[in-house]
DNA sequence: GTAAACTATAGAGTATGCTCTAAAGTCAAG
DNA sequence: CTTGACTTTAGAGCATACTCTATAGTTTAC
């Protein structure tokens, strides 16, 4: 498909979705050039895109998303370095979720508050 | 007490506490100025800075945080719409943490699939 | 009474992540 | 065969959230 076809499925802009082949996040596996020099992608670049927006959606920076995306992908890391990797990244989750959990309770407290003061 | 003494406290430097300030998230609840014209700070203003913190470390942009801090502290809003204000913003982080569950089922199918391979 | 370590201000600079502009080439429809 | 809607590039511009510089005043310790 082209750019804008990409753009619709994933929500993106075509600007945001260069914007991330510059920045590394698709390479050969995602993208080829017609004889015109247009991008052709395959079907496998909608969801990598959409793992890089829910990434972002969950506080990861690009450079975070890169290097988990290059774990994943890569077979220059033995399989046990990945394994380190992938748990740091899985630990690096909790600790934001614990988070979310405690602004979620802040604001249950004060929402409590608020009723008991009708 | 003195801004380097809130910076320590905190974890911020003296120049994201100005700024903080600048922006609004600081006012007369946690700052006055002595005769030296320097910014002497309540105990209130440790939680506060921490709670600003906490809200970034989930996510939220500081215009987000700006109007749940202002939600819970104004009397300028009926109780019944904090409440409504309040649910949304639970709603949000609970959207988030979907998110991140997302990630870590994908992570984790990730791992399985590699320790399947060994 | 002066040096070191604080404080203040305004405003410039930086990093991240887009977002768009300008200029040019491609293509499908009428 | 031209109009309009796409595509390309390089590079400029923008919003967010700091982060620092320059300049100057204040305070503490010797």
């Amino acid at each position: 498909m082209f750019i804008s076809e990409l753009a619709e499925k994933t929500g993106l802009t075509p600007y945001t979705i260069r914007f991330y082949e510059k920045e590394g996040f698709l390479d050969e596996r995602y993208i080829r050039r017609g004889e015109n020099n247009y991008r052709y992608y395959c079907e496998d670049a909608v969801e990598r895109l959409r793992n890089i927006k829910a990434g972002q959606a969950a506080g990861f920076t690009l450079t975070e998303l890169k290097e988990i995306l290059e774990a994943c992908d890569t077979g220059s890391l033995t399989t046990q370095k990945k394994v380190v990797f992938l748990r740091q990244k899985m630990d690096a989750i909790d600790r934001k979720k614990a988070e979310l959990d405690r602004i979620q309770t802040y604001l249950a407290s004060i929402l409590a508050l608020m009723h008991s003061e009708e």
